[in-house]
DNA sequence: GATGAATGAGCGTTCATTCAT
DNA sequence: AATGAATGAACGCTCATTCAT
């Protein structure tokens, strides 16, 4: 009967406060994010009760969103390595694809106040990925490592990956080949 | 002029800087800092410009000191293997051993104010460690990629594997001996 | 117009901000207050235009009620004394009845937004308590003395009787009792 | 070795602060306070950690300095009449000296942050009055009542005579004397 | 009329920095 | 050089009020 909840502000937010993070860090201001949204400064405490709220939806809707995007097109009908490659692919395109979006995750994955409740929610985005790691490295050098060690070994290796390619171009896809193999031999070797 | 600036004052705030960092984040007040050096407010002034000086000189001189201390011990005697090993060991030990460091390092490698000179600074503290990355991958599956690179995946490992070892430890050394044969296979494999 | 306003909303509304303004001050917002009554934080300005309105007549409406049951039951054929006392009890009576409310008269009383108009509608609601207070000071010591003053006296003596039993309970009115003969004797002695 | 509090600072947001509430009420902002002491918005939290501590130790101050002035000039030499007159008279003299400063106390009086603390300390400040109090009802008509609730009796009558005094003045002192005669009946009767 | 999302001015407080001591 | 009081611009957040639903 009254008024509903814009929905279109709080996408607005989360966007603009990944694009304001990204240039100005977590430090950016509450004011300065409304801005960006096209809000007023009020309505950002609206859709969320607090900045350390809207951190942490954004910290997981990111992971969560690139947790589901390098899992996409993933059939059983291809090979360890053609899975673990796509996989990669995926993971790379999506980063580099927005590189504020990927330079407000590198912020937010150092941010103090996300919460245990985030980390647990960003882990579960992460479980396509964490399988498909597993079944790539069963049996291979890295048998015996516990999985999210490995995960997170892997996660460096992306994340360096991008931060290079978002310094410098790479057209053809040869440093995101290169960094594959080193990938695919430093867990399945 | 009369009295000379007491270079215990400077040592004091960036150690006291790094911890404070570790705990606060970035967002830590010069106020604490000082408090943490045993010094006043007014005092952290008269060593480093502004805040922002302040960040640059404890990233630059953090990153130096791990850069020598990975190469210590370093011969030509060793073979290629052995040397990166040694290294890796001297890194991890490094950073290990003073998780609130390595925590400042985090927050600091993702801070906006780093200037282009302080990232100078860095390269060159980590030539040692580059010329061993060259060595390791020369005649490799890494050749034609650009050694900053190779030296990027390589530190993106070696941070991976501390955080993880600093969350749970590793008294055997296991998962430190796992992830340096993962980066020999990804850069020598 | 189609729809009339729910009078139950009003009502609700003036007593939710007794018990609001009792427990925070004045400085209670109008949400908390609408919160309270049950309604939304807009109905409170359909029924009042703003919250100094409802200050206002608050104000007027808690001394009204008071006034008037200070002179119930008063009869003619009473002594002086006799009604004076009377109208001690009743008026001791409603306000350590309910303590909320009567902490919400003491914020009221010193409100900065009360308006003339409002004390003059709280002065007419006190014109049975002074047509009393002046059929027992006629002839006594205070006689010269302008009636308002007088009747500032005496609430003031009840305010603080009542502040006093709200702090410690008086199960035999022995309190009570005192404060109505120092009064008897301050007016009529 | 460093620049000193400037007391001048700490005296002038007291003032400026009881001048400020006595117009705006206790919802005045600190800043307008810090402006009307002349200093910026910032020195006030120097001197005072949080507007609340503000709030407390005006009230404690305020209240402190008339416990004090009320006893001025009392010596044993004078009857308990001529004692009670003179300490009546001071706190009349005291209260309608500075208008503001009496709204500013009324205004206190009534606000949810006094810690007991500075009840207490009020408490302490009032002893010479309590004392004064007790000497002269004992063996009177109100023997028997408990002494704080007698102060607070007397206190009421003061404030109430003041608050009239300060609304219509009265040159010859006529109302504060007839009030003098309430009081003195009322208690010694 | 009732609702509650939206607004933006204003609040108490913090903080990097300056400067009198 | 060292100190810490003083500064005033921000900051995160609240709130009375408006208005689309």
């Amino acid at each position: 009967m009254a008024r509903p909840k814009n929905p279109t502000h709080r996408d607005a937010l989360l966007a603009a406060a990944a694009r304001t993070f990204a240039h100005e860090g977590l430090g950016a201001s509450t004011a300065n994010i409304a801005k960006a949204a096209g809000v007023s400064a009020g309505t950002l405490f609206v859709h969320f009760e607090s900045k350390s709220v809207l951190v942490n939806e954004l910290y997981v809707s990111l992971k969560t969103e690139m947790g589901r995007a390098a899992i996409a097109g993933l059939t059983d009908d291809l090979g360890r390595r053609d899975r673990l490659q796509l996989m990669w692919n995926n993971w790379i395109t999506w980063a580099t694809m927005d590189p504020e979006r990927q330079r407000a995750v590198a912020h937010l994955s150092v941010a103090e106040n996300i919460t245990a409740h985030s980390r647990d929610a960003v882990s579960a985005a992460y479980a396509g990925i964490a399988q498909l790691v597993k079944a790539v490295t069963a049996d291979g050098p890295m048998n015996g490592a516990p999985l999210p060690f490995v995960v997170a070994l892997a996660s460096a290796l992306a994340d360096a990956t991008v931060d290079d390619l978002i310094r410098a171009p790479d057209p053809t896809g040869h440093r995101r080949d290169l960094a594959f193999e080193a990938l695919w031999r430093a867990l399945a070797g």
